[in-house]
DNA sequence: CCCCAACCGTA
DNA sequence: GTACGGTTGGGGG
């Protein structure tokens, strides 16, 4: 060695207590040999050597040492019987491990060193003594205080932890004194993890303080007397010897007789195949990969190197195949090819059957979900993670086992709008077999701020990551596939981690899951799962953050409360996804999941980003239309009702048109008010009542200023200058997406009126809007369920549909049919969908319940395969419990079987209706699945941005219309296949213009 | 501040 | 008769 030298010194002691606490308790999966430690001690070595040998970081190893303590008597023992004394033996895990570590640091082809009756620490003082005594420069990796000693201006520390470097200023910051006073320090503060007495009652700061006063130790002891607070004069000079036996227990030896000279230290290439070797041996995948590319070796042709160890039995059988191959619902063929690019698929790392755990799938569920129902949630074991050593471990146990759960904390319910807090995650230390795992949940608190101390808004909390590494290190982890990342509402950390840049790539989404599984069962949000699956009720969040007035966001939270909450948060998706992932393989519902609802997550996530340009002045100047005409309307009703009333409120305007007027009242609500709606109200227009008419015109104007004109404007985003929409992908029961804040799958469209607000809606300049929507999509996916002969027909001609139920039910000729009689047919039409009733019909026609009666009689004598189909429907809902989709999309109906008739009745329509607005719904799903990848083969840019039920709406740029609408439309049409084949073609119009309304 | 009923916009 | 979400008024705490 020589002058310029770099030398490393690793407290291999040190690494092996911090990888071991930090990590999640791993095993090696074809034993169950414990190995977290090993494989935390593999990475954090890996990481430091990847980043020393590169050379634009600018500190190069010359030479480099891991020095372990060895573990027998020291002479500090030897001085102070109670050295150490408290310390306890160590765990029972770790204890197999220390013997692999040393072999880990050998397959490094680095040396490893300990000495008899020295510590670590001691070997690394002499070390680091010897070289800076020949001008090499050293640094100690390390972050014990122990070692703080030794800094000079030649010799500096690393934490790896921290990512950060530690020079003289970085002691004197943390301790208040110079490294030379280190020692002195520690002579009077003792230390308590090591049994080193020190003097009581003086910590660090006072210490220190003492310390600056009189220059060191043996000038302190020696003026003692001079203290001027009592208590401490009097402590030191009573404990003037414990503090000189603390100051030969901290100095560290620097004549350690050493085995290897410092020139043997020098560092040698790393040897490829060796260390790929050991790591295989170990069951490190990607570790194993890494290492294997970065030396150019291959992986598969070097066999596992025979590591011994003493460790006797295997404590597990061997592992089974995955019980994860479910086939297609029955009587489907799934050969979905078009789609399989847009789903990421899922590691392998999933549940396998243990025999212990039943041999069926179903066995395996229900064994899963007793299991993690008895099990109960330790929320004292969360830890919050403030350094980037510590959360690459977490991310490196996570590559590991190839399973994460993982959720965001951000400022806003709106991922548009959100800023990210901090983010949890949860890894299990054996997802094969979750009898006795162990599952570990941290938070990374990133941007939370201190109180609102001052009218600055108070600072940032310390210790907390930087956004910016923390972001590299999440993108690493969130965008490879390999590891399943586990959400409960993907959707939202998707889009918020989409706006920094981030694509999550390889997920499942418990929410999802489980809608897929129960769909009208129960709620799909985390508390009510986590408290019917894991009978655990979850800290709510506004015991957390308050609520209203009070209410903070998250950022504002303190970070020991923000853990708990979140860190549960991530703990108890990842149990959830344990129990749900099996039930899904066992109740075949895997290719639901995921070719209806995974893949949809990522496209609604665009969908909702890209957003739609909303014209603030059209819907201003249509806001000061619907004004005048609603107080013009307001003078006339008050003037016809004799006096000024809450025209809005319906109680008050009953008593006006009931009580006051005393007009004849029709309908009563179900508390027993008078109706006033709409239709009562036209009812009595048809009478002859003014009144009546003015209300309803009244209402219409303002409920499309309250709801549309008014409204909109507030949802432009600040930056993007658009709506974005909020699409929930389980809140319906049938399948069915539903939109919010704000709502575009309700814009006005029936009347004139209302279709001014569609005019709002713009494309931007030098792009069109596209609108594409299937044609009576529902009529013909129950022609197709229920294989109507006339129905099939019809649509296989391109004829009017209700003009031909009408000319089959009454006998009237298409060809110069009167509009009453077709619209009736309609309503029929329509009546059969919802799973008519007489009382609706007639409701719906103004007719006599007796009549619609009739109506329907007639219409299942002409179409009895409506009828069939309807009764079979209800047979099997009652039978099973739940109807299903043709694509195997299963809506459950617990109460079908209900002893209230009207219930019972209100869940038959339902369950009528279910399987053709749910196979609508699965239709249009697929062809969002498919339309991005179909638009970008074909080389355009569309941009997909709101869906309506059984319309798209894209944003094409001009020149780009004539070629996009033929791709959505063959998209659309053939959606439903291969997987069905329908018996009915689909049909889609598409339409393009500047604005919806046009569009439409 | 929260919740419910009534009403009404869409498919 | 199916499936939703938003606004208002009004009652309760």
């Amino acid at each position: 060695m020589k002058k310029g030298d770099h030398l490393f010194l690793v407290d291999g002691s040190g690494f092996i207590f911090r990888a071991f606490h930090a990590l999640p308790p791993l095993t090696r999966k074809s034993d169950g040999l414990p190995v977290g430690a090993v494989s935390g001690f593999c990475n954090m070595l890996w990481k430091l050597l990847t980043d020393a040998r590169d050379t634009s970081v600018g500190v190069t190893p010359s030479h480099f040492a891991v020095i372990f303590d060895y573990s027998s008597q020291t002479f500090r023992k030897q001085l102070y019987d109670a050295y150490k004394a408290n310390r306890s033996a160590p765990p029972e895990e770790l204890i197999p491990q220390f013997g692999l570590i040393r072999e880990a640091t050998r397959a490094f082809n680095l040396p490893c060193i300990e000495t008899e009756g020295f510590e670590a620490d001691d070997i690394i003082a002499t070390y680091a003594r010897q070289a800076e005594a020949i001008g090499a420069d050293v640094t100690i990796v390390s972050s014990d205080k122990d070692l703080m000693q030794l800094v000079t201006p030649n010799v500096h520390m690393y934490d790896s932890m921290k990512d950060k470097q530690i020079g003289i200023p970085d002691v004197i910051e943390k301790w208040g004194v110079p490294p030379e006073k280190m020692i002195d320090l520690q002579s009077l503060t003792g230390d308590s993890t090591d049994n080193i007495p020190g003097v009581p009652g003086i910590g660090p700061k006072t210490a220190a303080q003492l310390l600056e006063e009189y220059g060191d130790l043996d000038t302190l002891l020696a003026r003692a007397g001079e203290i001027k607070q009592q208590k401490r004069r009097e402590s030191i000079i009573a404990n003037a010897d414990l503090a000189r036996l603390s100051r030969t227990l901290v100095t560290l030896r620097t004549d350690v007789p050493l085995d290897m000279a410092l020139d043997a230290l020098v560092l040698e290439p790393q040897d490829g195949p060796k260390l790929v070797g050991f790591l295989k041996a170990m069951e490190f995948g990607t570790l194993t990969r890494r290492v294997a590319d970065a030396c150019g070796c291959d992986a598969g042709a070097i066999a596992p190197a025979e590591v011994k160890v003493e460790w006797g039995e295997s404590a597990r059988g061997p592992d089974l195949d995955p019980g994860d191959s479910d086939g297609p619902p029955e009587g489907i063929t799934v050969v979905d090819g078009a789609i399989s690019g847009a789903v990421e698929a899922a590691p392998d790392a999933l549940p396998a059957q243990g025999p212990h755990e039943g041999t069926t799938p179903a066995d395996l569920a229900k064994a899963r979900a007793e299991l993690f129902a008895a099990e109960k949630i330790d929320l004292s074991s969360y830890v919050a993670i403030r350094d980037v050593a510590t959360l690459d471990i977490w991310i490196a146990a996570a590559r590991e086992t190839g399973l994460v759960a993982f959720d965001t904390e951000t400022t806003s319910i709106d991922a548009m709008q959100a800023d990210i807090v901090g983010f949890s995650l949860a890894i299990a230390d054996n997802t094969d077999d979750p009898r006795g795992t162990k599952i570990r949940a941290a938070y990374i608190p990133l941007a939370h701020k201190a109180g609102t101390g001052d009218l600055l808004g108070g600072g940032t909390v310390e210790n907390q990551i930087p956004l910016a590494e923390a972001l590299l290190r999440l993108k690493d982890l969130l965008e490879d596939p390999s590891i399943l990342k586990v959400a409960q509402n993907l959707k939202y950390d998707y889009l918020l981690m989409q706006r920094y840049g981030i694509v999550v790539r390889g997920f499942d989404d418990t929410m999802l899951m489980s809608y897929v599984l129960d769909a009208g069962n129960n709620a799909h949000g985390m508390d009510s799962l986590s408290e019917r699956w894991l009978g655990h009720k979850p800290i709510a969040f506004k015991d957390v953050a308050g609520s209203g007035r009070t209410g903070v966001t998250f950022d504002m939270v303190d970070i020991d409360r923000a853990t708990a909450y979140a860190a549960e948060d991530a703990d108890v998706t990842l149990r959830l996804w344990m129990v749900l992932k099996p039930r899904l393989t066992a109740q075949k519902l895997t290719t639901v999941y995921e070719r209806l609802e995974r893949p949809l997550v990522p496209v609604l996530a665009r969908m909702e980003s890209r957003g739609i340009t909303v014209d603030r002045q059209i819907l201003s100047r249509l806001s000061g239309e619907l004004a005048q005409g609603a107080a013009a309307l307001e003078d006339e009703i008050y003037q016809l009702a004799g006096e000024k009333f809450t025209i809005g409120s319906p109680k008050q305007l009953g008593d006006i048109l009931f009580g006051k007027m005393g007009l004849p009242g029709g309908a009563k609500t179900k508390t027993g008010q008078w109706s006033t709606s709409a239709q009562v109200l036209e009812d009595l227009a048809a009478t002859g009542h003014e009144l009546p008419r003015k209300i309803v015109d009244w209402r219409q104007l303002t409920k499309l200023k309250s709801t549309y004109t008014d409204a909109l404007p507030g949802y432009i985003h600040p930056e993007t200058r658009r709506v974005h929409t909020s699409y929930s992908l389980a809140s319906t029961t049938t399948g069915r997406l539903s939109s919010s804040e704000p709502n575009l799958q309700n814009i006005p469209v029936r009347t004139a009126e209302g279709r001014k607000i569609r005019t709002a809606f713009i494309s931007t300049p030098g792009n069109r809007l596209l609108s594409a929507d299937y044609s009576q999509i529902e009529l013909r996916v129950l022609a197709h369920v229920a294989d109507i002969p006339q129905l099939k027909q019809a649509f296989s001609d391109g004829i009017d549909i209700h003009a031909m139920t009408a000319s089959e039910m009454f006998g009237v000729p298409v060809a110069g049919m009167p509009s009453e009689v077709r619209r009736r047919a309609k309503a029929i039409n329509f009546g059969i969908i919802y799973g008519i009733s007489a009382f609706g019909l007639a409701n719906q026609l103004g007719i006599e319940r007796s009549e619609a009666s009739d109506y329907i009689k007639k219409y299942f004598e002409r179409f009895p395969g409506i009828r069939d189909y309807m009764d079979a429907t209800k047979a099997t809902a009652r039978e099973n419990g739940y109807v299903e989709t043709i694509f195997g999309r299963r809506v459950h109906y617990p109460e079908i079987r209900s002893s209230n008739p009207s219930v019972r009745a209100f869940n038959e329509r339902a369950a009528i209706n279910a399987p053709i607005q749910g196979s609508a719904a699965d239709i249009i799903r697929r062809a969002m699945i498919r339309m991005e990848p179909a638009l970008q083969a074909a080389g355009l840019s569309a941009r997909m941005l709101l869906q309506v039920h059984d319309e798209l709406i894209f944003e094409v740029e001009e020149g780009e219309v004539d070629k996009t609408m033929p791709i959505v439309t063959q998209i659309m049409e053939g959606a439903a296949m291969p997987a069905i084949d329908m018996k009915v073609p689909l049909k889609v119009d598409a339409r393009a213009a500047t604005n919806w309304d046009e569009a439409h």
